[in-house]
Parts: C-alpha cells; structure tokens; sequence
RNA sequence: GGCGCAUUCGUCUAGUGGUCCAGGACGCAGCCCUCUCAAGGCUGAGAUCACGGGUUCAAAUCCCGUAUGCGCUACCA
C-alpha cells in the first residue's frame, strides 16, 4: 500500500453544471494525484434516472476541461477500467448484490412505498430513537421470494445490517470516526428500477476502479459505514478516508443556488480566470502553513497535502475571490492577456471594428491594475475604442471652466508641432503650455482627460494619449470645445 | 428526535505546551504617492482563541463536560 501510487477519483451526478463546491472536490483529488504520482479518475454517478438532465454530463466534462483539471481516466479519455459512467455499469452492481444477497449480508424487499411511508409515519408519531426499515422482509421464505419474484413484483435489494461491534473509519482529516451498528439503516443496494443507490455503486466502483483514496464532501461521513461495511461483506480491502469540510454561505448553511451564483460556469461567463477560481477554491479548505497566498496550479500541486487540510467549513467569500481575480489579472502579461481582451471586444458593441494587436497590447497594459474581471474591460476604457459620446457631467461641471476651450486651443497648438509623440513629449508640451498660461498643469489635465475620455477615471493622462495618438487626441479635444457647453 | 462533525478578528486562515496580552490576507478606515481612478507603500480599528472545569511550573494548543452551528437521517447524490 506504501509504495502504490494512489488513485482516486472525482464523482459528481450530472445535475447540469459544476458546483464550486464539486470544483474544490474535484481540485483536491487532482492536487492529491498530482502531488503524488497518481490517477485522477472522473466517473459520471448518473444512477437517478428521475434527475436526468439533457446536455448535463457535456456541460460537466466541458467545464472540467474548461478549468484544466483534465482526468486520466473518464468518459472522454477511456482507460483499463472503464465504463465510466454508471448507468452504463448496471449489470456489474447487479452481479455483486446477488452475490450479497447469496451470503445474507442483503436481502429482496417487496415493501411498497405507501407501507414504508406508514411505517416512518408511525415511529415519527411514536418518537422511536431512531427511524429505520423495520426489517419487515427479511423473514420471507425462500420460496415466497422466488414467487414474487416470478411474478414480477416490484422489489429492491437492502443491505442487511446486523449487531456487532462498532464501525471504525479512520478518515485523514477527521482522525477515527466510530458509528454503532445499531444506528445503521438497512440501506436501499439496488432500486426497484434495477438501478444502484449511490451507496451500492460507489463501492463497487471504487474497489473495480482500484481507487486508493475517496476523497470527498463531509456530508457523505454519515453514510461512510454502509459503506465499510459493503467492504468487509464482500471482502474487498477499504480504501483511504478524506472527509473535506463544506463551502458555505455567508449564513454558514450548504453552499446553494439560492444565495449567489454556485456554477463555475457562471464565474467563467462573468470573466473570472481559472487560475484565480482554482487559487481561491483551493485556499477554502486548506493552506500550506505559511501567508503565501497567491498560487497558480503548478504551485499547488507542489504543495499540497491532504494531512493540511481544514476541519470546519468555510464561507465562500466572493470579496476575497474578486480580489484574488484582480491579482491574477495583473500577474499576467499583456501578451497573456490579449486573447482575453480580444475575446471581450468580440462579444462587444465593437466587434466590427479591428484594432492591431500593437494597440490592444498597449491598452492592456494600461487598463491591467484597474480590472477586476475581464468583463470589466469594455465599459472602463470604451473611449480606446471610440471617441466618447457623451461627457461626464460630474467632471464637466468640476472640471471645465469658461476659460478652458481658449487654455486647450493653446495646448493644441503646442501638441501640432511634436512629432510621433510618446507619454513624455505629451508631458513637457503641457507643462510648459500651462507654465505660459501661467496656470497650475491640473487646468489642463483634467479637462484634456475629459475631452479625450469622456470621464473623470483611468489611466495616467500621458499614457492614453499616447495610446491614442496625436490627430485622435487632437481632434477629440476639438470635438470637446466643441460640444461641451455651459450654461 | 437520532447519529455524526465542527468551533482562533465580519470572512479565509497561521498557530501542534513556553518566543502569542495571538501573526497574515480580504474587507473597512486613515495617511503617503499622485493629473483622476486603480495599483503600490505605510498605519489603524477588529479575536477575553465558544463557554466551564481539569492536567501542567506553563494551554489557543492535551483531557472531560456544556453550548452553539452545521451535515446526514430517501428506492437523491
């Protein structure tokens, strides 16, 4: 076992996206293969045929590319222990529930579900300890079952718990973690549409699978020792534990739909970069001891242990995400970031018009420090696309004085004569147009922002103009006499 | 109700018996830089380490209780 390279798997139900929270499942598995030499394995739990939804594994295996956490093993790429997907595996479950069934460790069921509604009902109002199936088909005879079966009646196999000594887990993150049998429900094995339960697959998939380590959420550490104990009655060896506390809502309930965007295809649609969604998730839950907490994926795969991994939940602070996006932002290279702004532009009011790569680099450069997602891009610096419209009419009113056309017909007589200027000519030729007019170099900054952005933020003024070039910034500042008028 | 897990600034966390009257980050406030907005730099507010008992010369750190929160309790995963 020491030496066995581990392999492990992420194994989410296609419910038609991928949750963040099965984002940080899915990133904890690959991190833990990754670090250690392993097999990352995706396997598709799609045993509930009343949950089907059309186009959703697609969807999943899309965003799981999407993110980069591409699997060794799964439905796209195959492998030696395949299928991966489970409604394809139907008669493997089969074959061991008779196998169950055949040493007593299950037993056939008959019971209708209006009788085990009754029976819930009645130890509810009765305030039993604990409710449970009350074993009402385990006492039918052999050839009753077999009749019944003939006959086709509906039925499910149930896993037969019996008293014994306690169920002992030992889990990695949790340490020992003990469950009395008694406190077991004889949990449904297969349903009565022929299907498994997700107790009864995932065993028998793990072990097929070869699976070393589950690693999963901590609301499966309830039903870990159904689990256990489909290992030892079939006599397969119990792979490693790894109970991952939850993501939760700022209320500290489950991580859901109801408060916030939960899909990581809604982050990918709002422009967040993989690199930050990954950093993030991955520091919600675990650290490596230090303050470091800027990562990329190669960092964290160097990096990462399970033995660090937190106990409690932790709150899905999109604060923190935001700001981890800007810092991913601006980690990247405006060559890196091309493609992304290009991709925005297209999607853009802007799309027919083109622009050269040498300009949109320039711009990217500019525009880096002040994004927070790449959607932010287009509404903070239209004017590198367009001459502005319209005028702020906060900054007009600040910054535009009656004797400001005459200041900047000054100034763009001064502008004429440079010749391909760059950011410092542009500042020498106002400084000195605003030491003639004897006025402080702000008379002229301002309003020149404006008349060439049409708003009061961005970049430093000498780099938009030089981004822009000398007959634009020209003619938009003419424009701006133009048009701005007070009253 | 039963079973289980958890509990350090608002949030994410560091901390594995003394260096912690608890460190970092986000957010927040202020200052600096400055042509604006960001970025960056600095400073500050913010945690009696859930509470109560032990153990120990010494506990956020070990033990036991309590409280609170959360998860599970389906022929869902």
């Amino acid at each position: 076992m020491i030496n066995e390279t581990p392999r492990v798997r992420f194994a989410p139900s296609p419910t038609g996206y991928l949750h963040v929270g099965g984002l940080r499942t899915a990133l904890y598995n690959y991190l833990f293969a990754k670090h250690n030499n392993g097999t990352f394995i995706l396997r598709i739990e799609d045993t509930d045929r009343n949950r089907f939804v059309e186009g959703a594994l697609e969807n999943l295996l899309d965003t799981m590319e999407w993110v980069g956490l591409v699997p060794d093993e799964g439905p796209r790429q195959g492998g030696i222990s395949g299928p991966y997907i489970q409604s394809e595996r139907l008669d493997i479950y089969k074959k061991y529930a008779d196998e169950l069934i055949e040493s007593g460790k299950a037993y056939y069921c008959f019971c209708s579900s209006e009788r085990l509604e009754e029976l819930r009902d009645t130890q509810l109002k009765a305030k039993v300890a604990q409710v449970k199936y009350d074993k009402h088909c385990l006492n039918l005879s052999k050839q009753e079952i077999s009749d019944r079966l003939k006959n086709g009646e509906s039925h499910v196999i149930r896993l037969n718990v019996e008293p014994g000594s306690k169920v002992k887990i030992k889990d990695i993150v949790r340490g020992n973690v003990e469950f009395d049998r008694s406190t077991i429900d004889y949990q449904v094995l297969i349903k009565s549409d022929g299907y498994p339960t997700y107790h009864m697959a995932n065993v028998v998939d793990d072990h097929l699978m070869k699976i070393t380590h589950v690693i999963r959420g901590e609301e499966w550490l309830p039903s870990t020792p159904k689990h256990v104990l489909l290992y030892e009655f079939l006599n397969w060896e119990i792979p490693e534990f790894a109970h991952l506390p939850l993501l939760l809502n700022a209320d500290k309930s489950k991580l859901s739909k109801r408060q916030g965007d939960v899909a990581v295809e809604d982050y990918r649609e709002k422009g967040y970069l993989k690199s930050s969604l990954l950093n993030f998730v991955a520091m919600l839950g675990w650290s490596a001891g230090d303050d470091k907490e800027f990562y990329t994926l190669k960092e964290l795969i160097e990096n990462f242990s399970l033995e660090r991994v937190q106990k409690s939940g932790a709150v899905f602070n999109i604060d923190k995400l935001n700001w981890l996006n800007a810092e991913h932002i601006k980690n990247q290279t405006n060559e890196e970031l091309l493609p992304f702004l290009k991709k925005e532009l297209e999607k853009s009011e802007f799309r027919d018009k083109t622009f050269s790569d040498e300009y949109l680099l320039k711009v990217a450069g500019a525009m880096k420090s002040r994004l927070n997602f790449y959607g932010d891009f287009i509404e903070r610096s239209s004017y590198f696309f367009e001459e502005p419209k319209t005028y702020s009419q906060d900054i007009v009113d600040k910054r535009w004085k009656p004797e400001t056309p005459e200041h900047l017909n000054k100034l763009i007589s001064e502008f004429e004569k440079l010749e391909n200027p760059v950011h410092d000519q542009y500042e020498i030729s106002l400084k000195k147009v605003a030491e003639e007019l004897n006025i402080g170099g702000g008379k002229l900054i301002h309003p020149v922002r404006l008349a060439v952005s049409g708003i009061g933020v961005g970049p430093g003024l000498y780099e938009i103009l030089e981004i822009l070039g000398k007959e634009e910034v020209i003619k938009r500042i003419k424009t701006a006499i133009d048009k701005i008028k007070l009253d």
